[in-house]
DNA sequence: GAATGCGTTCCGTGACACGGAACCCGGACC
DNA sequence: GGTCCGGGTTCCGTGTCACGGAACGCATTC
């Protein structure tokens, strides 16, 4: 009942947005009786919505969801950096964290003239993809690092680095650097300096710019993409956050 | 089962946690076997966390959230308004939503040196305290005023308008002109101006700029929160919001 | 070593989730 | 008008699994 109220939430990503009664029963393999008395009671709770024409995510669930510490700690100590960052750059913004072998985005600046970027807030993408996805994951346990070697990399395009062994150098790099760079592998046309955050000695999230390849100067981006999230570092390590 | 775990998630609100398995149950007003097994569920599910002392909201409730699909391209649509906005003060920028009699808040840009607000990124504070909430509230329909005013008022602080004639004058206030005030109701030391955003000739939102009280300058502060928020309103209308 | 407070496991009972069947309703088609 | 069709809703008998009292484990405190 609980896990298969949980499978019906889920069959509304990524979009959220409008499902009928018969899309969710088949989506989530439920007889839709079943799925019928789910979206009811759920309806009922404030986790779904009716609309005219089908069901969607509740407002209810918007408000749980924004008070998961982990996140909202982590961008209310980021944000006031991203904000100077996105000045700075005038280019679109991301923080994202970890999870498993994702990046989940937490926050996004827009830039009013960006490209159409796969990332959402609350989104998640493979971590070889995209520049935070790199960060968070140079700096992770050789643990986690070993793992993400051993499987199969997704792609998002062409560019992505879908091969362990250059993946494995590209590691080194960042490592080196303190920055990854990463050009049209989450989005053609895109590119993409990120640097990773920390708190006491752990990567916990990262931060990047991105920018349409014309734009991209890495000599001027590197430094602001740095002092920023050594600011957030800081600024995390100085509250308690839990 | 279903009711009643989303009763344990509510009793992590405000918060978000950590809290003791005994807390939840005493809050929930569950055995406490009971509440054992919903966390013990809701965790594996990913909506609650363990943490050394006690759970916490899951990162995927977090996940879920985002992809409310009203909030969701509400921000889209404000954020580069937003941003203009706080570029242009440097203060504290409030996006919020009507949900009942609440103010619930959609988006939050944080100064520097913000005082600390009692607004979060989905929390909820009474209409009559803040100048978010009375800007939503002035132009809301009658009814619901009626109703706000029939009823006992909350108060954050001392200057909270708690008096329903008052309230009523301030409403007449903020419909004459455009933008709603506040001093020091919501929080001592702070004061705000807000102004409501339309779609299709009603409310679905306001925004704000709070400043300290040494700072607050209406006469320089509010054509441009007047501007951003007609700014969202323009692009509200143009994109095919649902 | 008794007591206390919290977390966890066990288990018998009964409520209620489950889903097949049948029904309703509006629209399309003839 | 009649018929069909596809989606939404209601009904209801069956069997399961959620429920919660009891009892235990395990620190910590006095």
């Amino acid at each position: 009942m609980l896990e298969k109220s949980w499978l019906v939430l889920d069959a509304f990503r990524p979009t959220g947005g409008p499902l009928r009664l018969i899309e969710v029963a088949e989506r989530c393999q439920l007889p839709k009786t079943t799925a019928y008395r789910l979206l009811t009671d759920l309806t009922a709770i404030g986790a779904v919505e009716r609309r005219e024409r089908g069901y969607v995510l509740g407002r209810r669930l918007f408000e749980l969801g924004s008070t998961v510490p982990l996140e909202r700690d982590l961008r209310h100590a980021a944000l006031p950096f991203m904000h100077d960052l996105y000045e700075a750059t005038r280019e679109t913004i991301h923080l994202g964290v970890r999870d498993g072998l994702d990046v989940v985005y937490v926050e996004k600046l827009r830039a009013h003239e960006s490209l159409a970027l796969p990332s959402r807030v609350g989104g998640r993408l493979p971590l070889n993809c995209t520049g935070v996805g790199k960060a968070l994951l140079a700096y992770s346990s050789p643990d986690l690092i070993d793992e993400v070697l051993a499987r199969p990399l997704r792609r998002l395009t062409a560019h992505s680095i879908v091969d362990a062994k250059r993946l494995e150098e590209a590691i080194g790099q960042i490592q080196a650097a303190g920055l990854a760079y990463e050009r049209e592998e989450a989005q053609i046309g895109g590119a993409c300096i990120a640097a990773p955050i920390f708190r006491e000695g752990t990567v916990v999230a990262a931060l990047s710019v991105s920018v349409p390849l014309s734009r991209f100067h890495p000599t001027r981006l590197a430094p602001a993409v740095k002092t920023a999230a050594l600011g957030v570092s800081r600024a995390l390590n100085r509250s308690t956050l839990r």
